[in-house]
DNA sequence: GCGGTTTCTGTAAGCGGTTACAAGCCCGTG
DNA sequence: CACGGGCTTGTAACCGCTTACAGAAACCGC
């Protein structure tokens, strides 16, 4: 019973139609043991140059490759990481995926998607146990109870723009802060009556700016309505048509983001009221379209590409904490909270072209 | 020997801490053995009802979710599909990604993210074995040679508007019939010198909507000139500034994305050249930006969520075909051709406010 | 020429599920 | 009351890989 050789008959079929080969082939092809061809590939234990190169010549011979998932069970490591997003619509979703995609392929991680279409796909949540390491949260419109009730326990996550689960970090936006710039600007600019398109009632980034808009405009003393919106540009939209029509009086509007702002513009300059002559208009996230359309729009601007590597960066920590035992620790990694900056353009300010 | 009883003794500690609780834990719980458990969830053979409420019971007392690694290794089955593109910016990405979700959600399938970032993250590809079911590879840029080389074997793959290999189905724009379309259109429109802003080099798109352009104005009997850019804002604004210093004669500018013609749109307007009035502009891809630009941009419009939905029912197909065993089959899957079409807006025609 | 290291290599036990197979149960019949 | 057959359920063998452990081989100084 010699240990097995290269027998050209036993070698015959090393895989099926299709089928991939296993590391068993390659070890059988090579002439060695499973363990000797794991050591190569992981090539962290020693192994002679002769053996390694037996291995790799099997390998290539076979177009081995592993299986992701058999390793990912012995490892207890998946190498991906769960995104977790509303249904979003454009720039803001492809802006956070890319930053989040630079920073984990810089570690070698994968990115699993995972939309939430208005509550369903909740349930597919735990079911992302064993498939990745950790989990990116964005749900800005979910019931937290609901959302903490549905989260795979014992999984690393990192919350973005709701409020954290049982000591998770999280990742902010002061919206507060930049709301309250943006209406601080407005009245700086001379504006009396402002209108204030804001997100729907039950999202808690349109609730927080919202009351930063309500506090900035009180402390400037200045008259502030608020109407609701659904952040797409027809809300926007809408408040433009009134305002041209009169019905509603306004000589400043801010948007609780971009889209519905330059819904409420375009619907001006169709009935030509002059923007900013007439009305200003601030909108919020700085969504690269913005300074595309004309005027182009002030806004608040978000570095929605570095929030999304932050992310990344915070989950990982997050996952190696977690094995190396530390994660009933009390330090629940910090959160941080990203500040807005304002950035004027032509919506609030008289050009040489007007 | 009794079979185990839930025994209080022996269930004290299902799971170590931050560990998830196995099949085995809710076997031991509730008394049965793992192969019942294992029926219980996955619904398919015969249970007593009785039994199916104490395992159920058990598995919600332990908070008990499936580990998905460990059931795709018995199963061959990941659930997850991979997506493999370019460094993609903006509308485009977010649409394809957009559709490619609804579809998958619907068939509950995630979505895995790679992205290439100008061929790094080729070697990842390999790696997605085990990981994923299948792929969509959209690599419009990459040589179809090197592609292939990287490609894991045996999974099953589609690829998007990109060369594709070892007969696997493809989805194509046609993208010389858009690009024709086009180039009529402005010189039905009057122009006799038309600038054509092609994509990179290397771009295949960008190589075939060239093609469909030169053919159309040769047919038209037309002047094209092409100069190349990169498919980026700043590429067509410099050709904007061409036209308006009076470098480039142009009447019609054809661009082969709208990022670029919105680029040129933008240059033109900061130095006063009227559009359509002195140059006419069209776009390619109509991302939504292109009408909320003013004057909003004729563009080649394609369903860019629908391609992405139909590139992962083409891949649902052709996975369920390769575990039928049908792999080796002629009938290699259908490719499909996406015809756009135009769509014409304020660029290419007078308004009645110009 | 022998014990003690050091450096490789193989064996086998998991990782957490699924599932073929066999065994046990319960029932209606002849 | 023995018997065949339909339901349920348990046992154990995988799926493909990692890794603790132990055995083999090579090298050391004496």
């Amino acid at each position: 019973m010699s240990p097995a050789r290269p027998d050209s008959a036993s070698v015959a079929a090393p895989a099926a139609r299709g089928t991939h080969a296993t590391i068993h082939d390659v070890a059988r092809v090579a002439g060695v043991s499973v363990a000797s061809v794991s050591r190569v590939f992981n090539g962290r234990d020693h192994v002679r140059a002769e053996m390694r190169a037996r291995v790799e010549q099997a390998a290539a011979q076979l177009g081995y490759v592993p299986h992701a998932g058999a390793r990912s069970l012995s490892m207890a490591r998946t190498g991906a990481m769960g995104v977790v997003l509303p249904d979003l619509h454009g720039e803001f979703f492809s802006e956070l995926l890319r930053g989040m995609d630079r920073e984990a392929s810089r570690r070698g991680l994968g990115l699993l998607l995972t939309v939430l279409h208005d509550g369903r796909g909740l349930d597919t949540l735990a079911a992302l146990r064993g498939q990745v390491d950790g989990l990116m949260v964005m749900a800005p419109e979910l019931d937290p109870a609901i959302l903490a009730r549905h989260m795979p326990r014992g999984l690393a996550s990192v919350f973005l723009a709701c409020i954290p689960q049982d000591g998770s970090p999280s990742l902010r936006i002061d919206n507060r802060a930049g709301a309250a710039a943006a209406v601080a600007h407005l009245a700086a600019g001379g504006a009396k009556r402002i209108v204030h398109i804001s997100g729907p009632a039950g999202n808690l980034d349109a609730l927080e700016r919202r009351a930063g808009a309500e506090a900035a405009a009180a402390a400037a003393g200045v008259a502030l309505t608020v109407i609701e919106g659904d952040f797409h540009e027809g809300s926007g939209a809408a408040v433009g048509e009134s305002v041209a029509a009169g019905t509603l009086e306004a000589d400043a509007i801010f948007a609780a983001n971009d889209m519905m702002a330059i819904g409420a513009l375009m619907a001006l300059k169709r009935h030509g009221v002059a923007v900013p002559g007439q009305v200003a208009i601030v909108g919020f996230d700085d969504i690269p379209l913005s300074r595309l359309v004309s005027p182009a729009l002030t806004s608040v601007a978000i570095d929605i590409a570095a929030m999304g590597a932050r992310a990344v960066a915070q989950l990982a920590a997050r996952i190696t904490a977690a094995r190396e035992g530390f994660l009933e620790s009390t330090s629940t990694g910090a959160d941080e909270t990203i500040v807005p900056h304002l950035m004027v353009r032509e919506t609030t300010r008289e050009t040489d072209r007007g």
